[in-house]
RNA sequence: CGGGAUGUAGCUCAGUCCGGUUAGAGUACGUGUCUGGGGGACACGGGGUCGCGAGUUCGAAUCUCGCCAUCCCGACCA
């Protein structure tokens, strides 16, 4: 087989790009940092819009949609949201087009300036409480458990295809509670959520915990965060729930009456994950062949490739394929007969290899003769001769298999790869040569923190939630540290 | 916004320094034959405002000037 992707050692960004490239997950656009989520691509996205929603839906939220445009006047209320989004929103300032002078050139009509400039949304939580607002008189009003999915812009300067896009997808829950007990106990909820869905759907390992001050989210009280450790040693943050106090409804006046007749803002939350997971998805599992996607996030997990030479053979082997997918379609796998004759079986192995579908059938006419199957795993690459009895059951078992084992894999990287550091020098000899999650002792100061960062260019992922937390001396100034948190360089 | 580079076929690029037939390769695409258990072989074929605009010249992808666009490195970030 010819080598189409390079290999995670020779170049670790050049092999995402050829396995976002090989695999047709997506391309970039005209627009510079906008991507074209392609067909592939967007059904994984989909079956996990599709996990998310139902997790979404169980604990409660409904979905709602708010607009793309922003009133300008709306950021201005929350001051520190404001600092944190100004420098990358996308403003509309116009309304119309027109033809210049000569009648050639599309331009702006400058007579059809806004009044009021519109913000295209880099989050909704302005908007959203503007609107609950008037939604929110009573205690009787609450909870408001909403969520949306939708597209938000964020003009970044350095941009990656799924990792950091100018426009990206995503949803963002936003609730509305009487007490801050209740917030909080939404917030945490909402982590638990998206680290059962990132371990137990895409089979990725996630460290929980919360943000320092330095990396919070801008606006909230508290930021939890979900990390995932990708296989170049670097982290991804990976979903992100936010305590907001009552900060936007102060900054938005929505206040409400308690049982007891006393006037009080409302507590709030909001928390996401977007497009970003995809990133996560491929750096997490995929290997210098191509894709490896878990078979409960893989749009096809079985793909059926006959090999013949006359139709004759063809019209057998497809009798027995459809056989063999129906019996699969009743365990609800879902398969699909690749009966394409414009391209070589060699062809299609390769391309469903890239593409990460987690099994693969080829019956021919030796299978044919012998009532046997060929199966490759993609997770394992392996391949075995099968007997056609009970081959259901035996793929189920198989597709169980391999979403645990590349769990299993995923997590003995990350275990290889964390290290509890005391020592400075060695601390920074970890991150510039291999990278991975180091658990050191930090005294819990901005300036610390930055000082690390700016030397090693590591960050802080998250402060471990841990009843008992053991105290110890900050790695770099040697004060006192109540516990150890978790740092890493980061996407 | 600073520093570096690049624009030639759908894609990746050679040709540019040193101007000179009809502008090339690989890949992709089309047709046919043989093939078919890991991106098959051969043959034939289609495809180009050489980023745009001026200039120099008998002659410009190649030299000069201007413009435009993109990519990489830095500051920002889910």
């Amino acid at each position: 087989m010819a080598k189409e992707i390079t290999s995670r050692q020779e170049n670790y960004s050049q092999w995402y790009n050829d396995i976002v490239n090989k695999a047709d997950l997506a391309e970039n656009s005209p627009v510079r940092g906008c991507m074209v989520i392609k067909p592939h691509g967007y059904s994984i996205w989909e079956k996990m819009q599709g996990v998310l929603d139902r997790m979404f839906k169980d604990t409660g939220h409904t979905n709602a949609y708010f607009p793309l445009f922003i009133p300008k006047s709306f950021f201005s209320k929350e001051a520190s949201h404001v600092e944190g989004f100004a420098k990358e929103c996308a403003v509309v300032t116009h309304y119309r087009l027109t033809t210049d002078e000569d009648g050639k050139e599309i331009i702006v009509d400058k007579n059809a300036r806004l009044d009021e400039e519109l913000i295209v949304r880099p989050t909704s939580e302005t908007i959203i409480w503007h609107t609950y607002k008037g939604w929110i008189q009573s205690y009787r009003d609450l909870p408001i458990l909403v969520n949306q999915w939708a597209n938000i812009v964020r003009w970044e300067m350095r941009t990656r295809l799924f990792l950091r896009t100018a426009e990206f997808l995503w949803q963002e829950g936003h609730t509305a509670h009487a007490t801050k007990e209740e917030a909080l106990e939404e917030t945490r909820r909402m982590i638990d959520v998206y680290a059962d869905f990132a371990e137990n759907w895409m089979a990725m390992p996630v460290l929980k915990g919360t943000k320092t001050d330095a990396e919070r989210f801008a606006g909230a009280i508290q930021t939890y965060t979900i990390e995932a450790l990708m296989q170049d040693g670097k982290a991804l943050q990976s979903g992100t729930s936010h305590f907001l106090g009552q900060n936007f409804a102060k900054a938005f006046d929505v206040k409400f009456t308690d049982q007891s007749g006393t006037l009080d803002y409302v507590w709030a939350t909001s928390w996401g994950v977007s497009t970003r997971l995809m990133g996560a998805l491929i750096m997490a599992h995929s290997d210098d062949n191509g894709l490896v996607v878990p078979p409960k996030l893989a749009p096809t997990q079985v793909v059926i490739v006959p090999i013949y030479k006359k139709d004759a053979q063809l019209d057998e082997i497809s009798a027995k394929a459809h056989e063999i997918k129906d019996q699969l379609q009743q365990k609800g796998i879902t398969v699909k007969y690749d009966d394409r004759d414009t391209q070589t079986p060699g062809w299609k192995f390769s391309e469903y290899e890239m593409k990460g579908v987690p099994l693969r059938l080829a019956i021919g006419p030796r299978d044919i003769q012998n009532a046997t199957l060929e199966i490759a795993r993609r997770d394992t690459l392996e391949k075995e001769i099968i007997s056609q009895e009970g081959v259901a059951d035996h793929i189920e078992q198989l597709l169980a298999d391999i979403q645990k084992g590349i769990y299993e894999k995923a997590l003995r990287f990350r275990e290889e790869n964390t290290y509890y550091v005391d020592d400075y020098e060695e601390f920074k000899q970890i991150m510039s040569e291999k990278g991975g999650f180091v658990w050191a002792h930090w005294d819990g100061t901005e300036e610390t923190e930055l000082k690390i960062k700016e030397e090693t260019k590591a960050t802080i992922r998250l402060v471990p939630v841990e009843e008992n937390p053991e105290p110890g001396k900050c790695i770099y100034s040697g004060k006192p540290s109540k516990q150890r948190v978790v740092f890493a360089r980061a996407y």
